[in-house]
RNA sequence: GGCCCGGUAGUUCAGUUGGUUUAGAAUGCUAGCCUGUCACGCUAGAGGUCGACGGUUCGAGCCCGUUCCGGGUCGCCA
């Protein structure tokens, strides 16, 4: 029998009434009521009420212990009275009894915040107390649910047939992306190890190997600033690529997989199909290559209205519009709020906007400049009706989408218009195979080791700009959930591409020897995707922070306070390291 | 690195146009009262370099300058 406890603070219920048990955990709150002591006791599991009552020392004594102290008490299990039943928790039928009490470990310090309401602390000193924060009913529980969905997500890539492979921590620097996290080898002095970006290059590998189905919860480490989501350092992928596999193959899969595991840990709306959406269309219709889908509003060009009219600010702009559906909040305060988000926000000049009276006629800033010839023709093309509102951004290309995709998605949210309770997954499909910077210059616009569309020929024939790429990302609610790509496994068609990327063929030899010398050897094709682990936990557990679903995460500057993350080592470890210091002086 | 916002009890915040002797509230802490609470309640108490430095002023938590720290965002994230 254990020492500290027979059951756990969930687990008794009315059978063991008249039991004599053992229960151990943390003290949660202490209801002192003079002669009678009421105390929730807390472990992993939940909460039950224990009970000081009848010798005065003993109630005395308990009120003193301070909460958050570890105990184990014991005592014989009772049944509550009726109207002191609590039905908000699993044991509140019954409460304990206590006959002898052990402070097992004694909080002797303040507390430096309040744990069940750690969201509204600052981030910083949370994570400095993380043992403490972790506490919290709901850290605990995203802590639960991502043990349970990592493991529902390898039962199900195994299901199907997948083999789960570990590659490298320690690996080699690779030169195109983010950048690396090195490690400098005490064996070779002057030459680094790097932490990871992805297993990108060894997954590939293991497919000209002959493994038919990989994958892995892959940690991936990038030397990168954070955002609100992400996390600065290290993450975790569900990372997984197929043998014989076109783009079809690693959709059938995924869906299947996503769709489970959202429908398994949500009770939420889930696509069972995912929409597809060229990155084209994408960045038309939603001015983003993340549209969140639950948001009804879509962006229209009506360029082709604008042209003949002489309005200044229109003049040579691409003009796309966004009609907000009557019934939406229309105030002045809303006009308002949306043009200063757009100036403010998108640095956009202003947002003319138009509202449609009932008779058809139109009022605002812009109305008088617009006949009824070309009014006609911007409600229909716009779909726009009597009560309902026109928003409009005039800017050249590049810039507009940095003003029409947030400004789409804000109007959504000021006039309420999200879908509710769902999960809106699509599929962003045909991203271009390459971009030109801002010296023209052409560059692999995502992952150089996807497959071009039209393949060769393709690469020799179009213009570099147009070609796409068998390249996809999953985006659930206007969140990127994963990117993946058909890989390019044809050596002949990687030197093209490269070559239109600016490398030589020597370069991508030394950049990428191995992958591309195992291409020689008889190279399956092959597709994979990457699903962030963290950002699906984020979605699940509804937090606003990726460090909400990461047990011990580095703070938004890349350290961990709890440990002292990065720190200064020692003379005898940089030595051996072959490292010397130098002062930074930029 | 650029831009925006913030820094006041252990914690989360309020603090009017610069103006009254002791800078408030909630929560937490300490002590006391209370035998059915469950975020128990009630009473009292302790707890402050108003981020730091400098300036304006008869007078600064509040205005100005500098600086430090934090958050967001852009850059970055193939």
């Amino acid at each position: 029998m254990n020492k500290y406890r027979t059951y756990n603070c969930s687990e008794i219920r009315e059978e063991n009434i008249g039991e004599e048990i053992k229960l151990a955990g943390w003290v949660d709150t202490i209801r002192d009521l003079g002669g009678i002591l009421f105390m929730d006791l807390r472990d992993q599991y939940g909460v039950t009420q224990v009970v000081f009552s009848g010798d005065e020392e003993k109630v005395n004594t308990a009120q003193r212990i301070p909460i958050e102290s570890t105990i184990t008490v014991s005592g014989i299990v009772r049944l509550r009275e009726d109207e002191t039943v609590n039905k908000k928790i699993p044991t509140g039928m019954v409460e304990l009894f206590v006959d002898s009490f052990e402070i097992l470990g004694k909080r002797t310090k303040l507390l430096p915040f309040d744990i069940e309401n750690n969201k509204r602390v600052k981030e910083d000193l949370r994570l400095e107390y993380r043992f403490l924060d972790l506490r919290a009913r709901k850290s605990i529980e995203n802590l639960k649910l991502r043990a349970e969905l990592i493991q529902f997500l390898r039962n199900q890539m195994i299901g199907q047939g997948f083999l789960e492979v570990q590659t490298p921590i320690l690996t080699s620097s690779s030169p195109e992306g983010a950048r690396d996290y090195l490690v400098p080898s005490r064996v070779y002095p002057g030459k680094f190890y790097a932490l990871p970006q992805a297993p990108q290059q060894f997954k590939q590998l293991l497919m000209v190997s002959g493994v038919d189905k990989y994958f892995q919860i892959a940690p991936c480490f990038r030397d990168e600033d954070a955002r609100a989501d992400r996390s600065p350092g290290e993450f975790y992928q569900l990372d997984m690529e197929m043998a014989f596999a076109t783009q079809e193959d690693v959709f059938e899969v995924m869906e299947k997989v996503i769709y489970n595991t959202f429908k398994k840990f949500s009770s939420k709306k889930v696509d069972e199909v995912f929409e597809r959406i060229s990155y084209e269309d994408a960045m038309i219709k939603y001015g983003t290559d993340k549209p969140d889908l639950r948001n009804p509003l879509e962006i229209k060009d009506v360029t082709n209205i604008f042209k003949k009219l002489d309005i200044k600010v229109f003049n040579k702009k691409i003009v796309r519009t966004i009609t907000l559906p009557d019934g939406a909040k229309q105030t002045r305060t809303f006009y308002d709020t949306i043009t200063n988000f757009a100036i403010d926000k998108c640095h956009a000049k202003g947002l003319a906007w138009l509202k449609v009276l009932s008779d058809g006629t139109l009022q605002g800033p812009i109305a008088k400049l617009i006949d009824d010839e070309s009014r006609d023709k911007l409600l229909k093309q716009t779909g726009t009706k009597p009560g309902d509102s026109i928003f409009f951004i005039a800017e050249r290309k590049g810039i507009l989408e940095k003003i029409a995709g947030p400004v789409r998605e804000k109007l959504g949210i000021l006039a309420d218009l999200l879908e509710k309770d769902c999960f809106r997954f699509c599929w962003i499909v045909d991203f271009p195979m390459f971009e030109a910077d801002e010296n023209g210059k052409i560059k692999f616009s995502h992952n150089p080791f996807s497959m071009p569309q039209g393949g060769l020929k393709a690469l020799s024939e179009k213009n570099p700009l147009d070609i796409l790429a068998y390249q996809y990302d999953i985006v659930c609610n206007g969140v990127e959930l994963s990117s993946g790509a058909v890989r390019n496994h044809d050596p002949e068609i990687m030197v093209k591409a490269f070559e239109i990327a600016g490398y030589s063929e020597e370069e991508l030899k030394r950049k990428f020897s191995a992958l591309f010398n195992a291409f020689h050897y008889g190279a399956p094709p092959h597709a994979g995707v990457a699903p962030g682990l963290d950002r699906m936990l984020m979605l699940l557990a509804e937090e606003e922070s990726i460090r909400e679903v990461i047990a011990f995460p580095m703070n938004s500057k890349a350290e961990d306070l709890l440990v002292g993350a990065p720190s200064v080592v020692s003379e005898k470890q940089l030595k051996e390291a072959n490292i010397k210091i130098i002062e930074n002086n930029n």
